[in-house]
RNA sequence: GCUGGGGUACUCAAGCGGUCAACGAGGGCAGACUGUAAAUCUGCUGCCUUACGGCUACAUAGGUUCGAGUCCUAUCCCCAGCA
């Protein structure tokens, strides 16, 4: 198993890693100097809304989307697969997929978007990583919804990483050089349609693979269908868990061998007034192998008002280093839109703090 | 003192004879959120009950009516104008 990251410029940094979701190049809430002191490698920008919203050329001219949004850290994007199952398949709209591509309606605009789209875009982007444009289904598909869309991921993943040799060969960018790679194995909840999917996409060839889809099964995350995955990918490559997830099932995630993460719960649910505080008193005593190790914290809730104690005292991020809890229900309820900072960094600084826990024990 | 307008659940606020346990908003409580069209969304919020249903309620007391938060009378408060 590959024990570090490598980004464009060679540097390296130790798995496992976890990337918030700056979808449209921002973590939202947060300045990239507060990205970077939460202790988080870098971030996640999605193909498909970037290319929407900043465009092509900029980028391409700018050198890279890092350059053009000023920020120095790693930086992974997402195919915007992801986006068709979000935006495309949500029905009542005149969005369609076919094998040719994605035809995406949005605010009654329509953008069209292919694999070798997806991938073109994320080398002018210069990410350090990058995804292919895969298809996925709604959590109740059928087996043969699933069967299909399995077999357009391998269509389209053949033709990314055609794109990809292409692009690294036309931008004569050295093997070294040559940004991660990830097929994303398909198939559902259904077993042989995931070994149907890793084989024909490790036929392919990938620096490394992700769990995608649906990765919630009746409320809960699927463990069996990433351990299946872990078990029959091949041991040199990079496991990447998108969209995961809780921290408790990043943990297990970590321990059957994936490396990479984003998900965009520790900012989303910032902002819905979900904080997660573990269960210590202070950093160094935080056992992340611990059953429940950590807790939610509402600010909303009134009871909040009275306390004096910071939300974490086993954190040292600027919330809990300079508001009470006290303090924050109030701003909050007052709608003081700068806790919702606040708490974004929190939440990333729990999440950072738990992939240092994790690394610490390679 | 006179004239006019009001008193509705935790708060604000609809309601103008039945379809009202009472619109809506806030607040409160609970839940959801997993490659971000989410600073969002969903419930519940008089009492008993899982529910059906029952009970008590629209300042207070009477009254009219088959039926009253809604109409009438008196009383108590509040507000504006005039004295």
């Amino acid at each position: 198993m590959q024990k570090n990251f490598r980004r464009l410029d060679g540097m390296t940094l130790p798995y496992p890693l976890f990337f918030p979701d700056a979808t449209r190049g921002e973590v939202r809430q947060l300045s990239f100097e507060d990205v970077k002191k939460v202790g988080l490698p870098g971030i996640l920008v999605n193909t498909f809304h970037l290319l929407r919203l900043v465009g092509t050329e900029k980028t391409e001219l700018a050198g890279g989307i890092r350059s053009h949004l000023g920020w120095d850290k790693a930086m992974i994007s997402d195919s915007g697969g992801f986006q068709i199952m979000s935006i495309a398949k949500k029905g009542g709209d005149n969005s369609t997929v076919t094998d040719k591509g994605v035809t995406f309606t949005i605010d009654g605009v329509k953008h069209h978007f292919s694999p070798e789209d997806s991938i073109k875009y994320q080398m002018a982007m210069r990410t350090d990583l990058m995804v292919v444009l895969d298809d996925f289904t709604p959590p109740d598909a059928t087996y043969e919804e699933a069967l299909m869309t399995v077999n357009r991921t391998t269509l389209w993943a053949k033709r990314c990483k055609a794109t990809y040799l292409a692009e690294c060969k036309r931008l004569n960018i050295p093997r070294d050089r040559r940004p991660y790679l990830i097929g994303v194995v398909q198939g559902a909840y259904f077993d042989d349609l995931r070994i149907q999917s890793i084989r024909e996409l490790t036929e392919i060839g990938f620096d490394g693979y992700g769990y995608g889809g649906w990765v919630m099964r009746d409320g809960k995350f699927d463990i069996a269908t990433a351990k299946l995955m872990a078990d029959n990918l091949p041991k040199d490559s990079v496991l990447y868990g998108l969209g995961i997830g809780k921290p408790d099932d990043i943990v297990k995630c970590v321990e059957l061998g994936y490396q990479i993460f984003d998900c965009v719960l520790p900012t989303r649910d910032a902002r819905h007034g979900r904080l997660y505080v573990y269960k210590a008193k202070e950093i160094e005593k935080i056992d992340v192998y611990q059953d429940s190790f950590y807790e939610y914290y509402n600010p909303r809730q009134a009871q909040h008002l009275e306390e004096n104690a910071p939300v974490s005292t086993a954190c040292d991020c600027e919330l809990c280093m300079t508001v009470t809890r006290a303090e924050l229900a109030k701003r909050w309820r007052e709608r003081d839109e700068r806790v919702l900072r606040l708490a974004t960094i929190h939440n990333l600084r729990f999440y950072a703090i738990l992939m240092e826990k994790l690394g610490s024990g390679n």
